[in-house]
DNA sequence: ACCCCTCATGTTAGCGCAAACATAAGCGGA
DNA sequence: TCCGCTTATGTTTGCGCTAACATGAGGGGT
């Protein structure tokens, strides 16, 4: 920098204030200074920056996975709400609780200037170590009702519960669901309580059978398919919430033979281009997972201009599509 | 961290030692200081850390987007290699040189310690920013013959080949060969390229109307194959090489009560749980994208370690995966 | 003339660590 | 006894910037 301001014959300080706020020197130093510094490639130090103001621009970013096209939506999102001026950290938790406390860890001690979690359960020493730092945050994962700072997404407790009230509303009695593990897994155990939910409300009973924890994967809709259907050989419906599963069990009852949805009805969630190609198109539920990373980066984004404690949460709903499949 | 030093009664030296290296600092001494973090809650400040030491363990990684799946592989396998001890920072470059170059300065500025890119064609700007950076670099999307430094992958120039030889070999004689834009898009290109070196070396000609550039997408793979049929109703065979073309087309002809592979072949590339599930399922391409990204860190941290020269490019190959569908 | 205000730029100090060197204590061998 | 070596810890300095304050030049208003 030093460099750049005896080219531009300056003072450190103008070069400084020239890249950090244009408008704030004159409009002839500030070419000058441009010119020095396309002339001698200097590219500034932002860690030394960081170090003398005490805050960065980065922002930290923590998924259960980086490998699930689902979140890799809402990675897209935030990643084009902050643009070029706040650089993103992304770790994965791998599910579980202990890893999101070990990046929320390394990210603070890179002092990042927010953070956007997926999970909205979190050990205590995430909690107090994320309230000591005093930086914003926002959970996306489940609209919880308490979250630690801010929340943006929907309630995957009234997503599941609308989709089972569509399916008994349809005539459907028994009506199987699978989810991902539940441990570690807000977002599983609120849409199975909201299937429950509605089998309460509906005045009727789920037997425990009918519930099933499944891994992700294609593969492991099918198997779940063939378990239920031969724990259960009634079972007139299959709710399967999470990642690719439905098309798998879907996949798995058009190989069986077994009439969609005469037979057996399928549905499933997070919508995407798949669910809608196959035979018969499945009837889902669509999140706005690239939205919710976006208003993410932006609440976020919002809170470093203006330190007040506004918007804290913001629901993006969900929408039932209807289909062939049920 | 005075405070920790306090508490433990030890200089601020020695706390910052015994969180380097902990084998450097007395036993006793060490779990007094230990003890003192927990106390104190302390959490390091790496930027301070990284301002003295003048590096930082920050990787950066590029890639075209954050949406799509194949890439998402790749950055899982470099964040499980990187591990807890090398924070990962990620951008898009939106499939543009010039969103590249923006990344590449971003992150410059932060002072990372080394970059994976997936694009091996770069701006000048690029390339003369990496080399005055002297950090190393690895290129992932190609197995270039030049890398800027290092570079780990597969070739789509004979991967693309191999397939169409296959096709050949299969006696299928008008082969349709669909690519996403070759636009700033070196894989693309290489694949195109490798297509017709196929045909050449067999002695075929191709002809360019069965050549077709075509956005991402399942609908898209629909659409291309419907282009070609119009174009080229003798189309025998097509080879769509990028995204999930191939299953698009292939859910096409379903629909379309084309018989594959007698009336017409699809084969693909990116081989996933999906093209082995349809009907019939795809022959296709497989590339280790998970073990890119892991090796692409690996060498990446050993060059750290071990600032010499020596692995500087590694072939992960490819697999030609022999299904129903040619 | 004087003051005060704005605008543009310069000066000083220090952010929280780690590199490099300094120090001190213990120990074995000649 | 003294030296040289190792091990454990302390002191000094500065990394490359920016916050906060200082300076100085120009420009009305009274």
């Amino acid at each position: 920098m030093e460099d750049v301001a005896a080219l531009a014959a300056v003072s450190a300080m103008t070069v400084s204030r020239a890249l950090r706020d244009p408008t704030s020197v004159n409009t002839e130093t500030r070419l000058r200074i441009e010119a020095a510094i396309d002339a001698t490639g200097y590219v500034p130090n932002r860690i030394a920056g960081s170090l003398a103001s005490r805050r960065t621009n980065v922002v930290g970013l923590i998924v259960p996975s980086l490998r699930n096209s689902l979140f890799a939506e809402t990675i897209q999102g935030v990643s084009d709400a902050l643009g070029a001026h706040h650089p993103l950290m992304i770790a994965d938790s791998g599910y579980a609780l202990a890893g999101e406390e070990a990046a929320i860890r390394a990210f603070l001690a890179q002092r990042i200037c927010g953070i956007v979690l997926h999970n909205t359960q979190h050990t205590t020493r995430s909690r107090s170590m994320l309230e000591d730092a005093g930086i914003p945050c926002v959970e996306t994962g489940n609209l919880t009702e308490k979250p630690l700072d801010m929340t943006v997404g929907f309630s995957n407790y009234d997503a599941a519960c609308a989709m089972t009230e569509y399916l008994i509303g349809r005539g459907y009695k028994n009506i199987g669901f699978v989810s991902l593990p539940i441990h570690d897994n807000d977002r599983a155990a609120e849409r199975r309580a909201g299937f429950l939910a509605a089998h309460q409300r509906r005045g009727l009973i789920s037997a425990p059978e009918l519930l099933l924890e499944s891994p992700p994967g294609l593969r492991s809709g099918g198997l779940a398919l063939a378990t239920l259907i031969e724990r259960v050989p009634a079972v007139d419906a299959v709710f399967l919430s999470g990642d690719v599963l439905a098309t798998g069990a879907l996949l798995e009852a058009n190989r069986r033979g077994l009439d969609v949805p005469n037979k057996i009805a399928i549905v499933g969630s997070d919508d995407n281009e798949l669910q809608e190609a196959v035979s018969p198109p499945l009837t889902t539920l669509r999140f706005p997972r690239y939205q919710i990373g976006h208003q993410a980066a932006e609440m976020l984004m919002k809170r470093l201009r203006n330190p007040s404690r506004d918007v804290s949460r913001l629901d993006l709903g969900y929408e039932l599509i209807e289909r062939a499949s049920a």
